[in-house]
DNA sequence: GATCCACAGGAAATAGTGGCTT
DNA sequence: AAGCCACTATTTCCTGTGGATC
């Protein structure tokens, strides 16, 4: 197989079709999905009829397919009134436009997404290139009027379909606005109909009344996969993705378990899995996947996201999180807060040797401590050695970290690991 | 059972930030 | 540009705590 001089090329090959594994695969079948989809299915269909659209909002943990569902579901509508279309008159034609927006990618800065800043990717996203708005500097009316111009100057039904709808934290003006927009008069030409995607479900509660009533008007839940829906999707995957010869029943039903038990029912960590295991036994040589690699590769994915997590933590947690790696490094874990903190004013120190930020308060890192340890980065002992010695906390790595996480954590945030200084750190 | 250690962690004060209005 | 308001992050201050020790 390939050029054997080559150091990319593997002996063997399992993997046949790699795009059926990646992340952004949409199904021509969904599976297990069935209430969802014929919910959903009805949600949709008054556009298909040219009828006024409805309002729906999903709701499910990551990974339980909202996102799938909805783009093939997006797929066969447009499908289906392609063909129901080239039958009628052109008068009679349902026009469809569709604006899909993941609110996460609306984010200024580490802050949370506003209706504001969606509003401004609606218009860009209807504008041409070189004609679009900024992010800042226009009256929030003004950036609504433009997007209501811009709306109004489509034809027929707009669906607009907000991923992630949960990012565009609590100012919920434009979830209240969209909905009713042609009842208030903002709109003559087009009807709009809002999907939105959460995976928080506290922030349906959170949600106005009147935000509720509108957006709300169909909901649709999505419950994890269990075990056997897991076996199903990723036997069909599989089927699709792998050669015949490459794997095994047994090896799904591990990884189905796998990923029901560690993350929840969610099938994207479940193909995830899938992946990796292929890829780990391609690496080997392996000539079928095997238990060992679905191990492996559920280490590996595990290690990733641990990492990953850490790298979303602040500055001052990054700081902290070294300070307790360097303690580790030497032994001197659970280390009391003071400990703690001195070896950190020291890594703060090492980050900025201009002066340019002077470390936290004991007290001010204290807080930031404990949020690492409501993350479950951190675990702390309770000591008490009454008169003698007094009370006091001791903070080490929990299970799931360790400094070379923390290292890689560092790594991926593009921050170099500079060593720092011992003296003083320990007394 | 009173004492007392050494800190945890609550509360208020303060500084800093960003958007909006005038 | 300046003032205002709401909100967040941090510091300062201080009281409360639990159990070993006497």
């Amino acid at each position: 197989m390939g050029d054997p001089d080559s150091i990319f090329a593997d002996d063997v090959e399992l993997i046949e079709d790699a795009e059926v594994l990646e992340e952004d695969y949409t199904p021509d079948k969904i599976l297990c999905r069935n209430d969802a989809l014929s919910d959903f299915t009805d949600v949709l269909k008054p556009i298909y009829k040219g009828r006024p659209p409805q309002n729906a909002f999903l709701y499910g943990d990551t990974g339980v397919g909202k996102t799938a569902v909805t783009k093939h579901l997006r797929n066969k509508l447009v499908n289906d009134i392609e063909q129901k279309n080239a039958d009628l008159s052109a008068d009679e034609r349902v026009t469809l436009n569709i604006i899909w927006i993941n609110c996460e990618n609306f984010t200024t800065g580490d802050h949370k997404t506003s209706s504001y800043q969606v509003a401004v990717g609606i218009v860009n996203r209807l504008r041409e290139q070189g004609n679009r708005i900024t992010g800042t500097g226009y009256a929030p009316q003004d950036v609504y009027d433009i997007m209501y111009s811009e709306l109004d100057a489509l034809d027929g039904t707009v669906l607009i379909i907000l991923d992630e709808v949960d990012k565009i934290g609590d100012d919920d003006t434009l979830l209240y606005e969209l909905p009713r927009s042609r009842d208030m008069g903002y709109l003559e030409n087009v009807r709009v109909g809002v999907i939105g995607i959460s995976n928080d479900y506290t922030f349906r509660k959170n949600l106005s009344p009147k935000v509720k009533d509108s957006l709300c008007e169909t909901e649709i839940k999505f419950a994890p996969y269990d075990a056997t829906e897991l076996t199903q999707i990723l036997m069909r995957r599989a089927e699709l993705a792998l050669y015949d010869s490459a794997y095994s029943r047994g090896i799904i039903d591990l990884a189905s378990s796998l990923a029901y038990k560690e993350a929840s029912g969610s099938a994207r960590r479940a193909i995830r899995l899938l992946r990796g295991s292929a890829e780990i036994a391609e690496g080997e040589g392996a000539e079928q996947i095997a238990e060992s690699h679905v191990r492996k590769a559920d280490k590996k994915i595990e290690y990733g996201n641990i990492v990953e997590s850490i790298a979303d933590q602040d500055d001052e947690k990054l700081y902290i999180l070294k300070a307790i790696a360097h303690l580790d490094l030497l032994n001197k874990t659970p280390a009391r807060t003071r400990t703690v903190h001195r070896a950190y004013s020291r890594v703060v120190q090492g980050y900025n040797e201009d002066g340019a930020k002077d470390p936290l308060t004991q007290r001010g890192m204290f807080n930031h401590l404990s949020k690492l340890v409501m993350f479950g980065f951190v675990n702390t002992i309770d000591r008490n050695k009454g008169a003698g010695g007094g009370q006091w906390n001791e903070h080490e790595f929990s299970d799931d970290v360790d400094p070379a996480k923390v290292k890689e954590a560092y790594e991926e945030r593009g921050l170099n690991w500079k060593s720092i200084k011992t003296r003083g750190v320990d007394r």
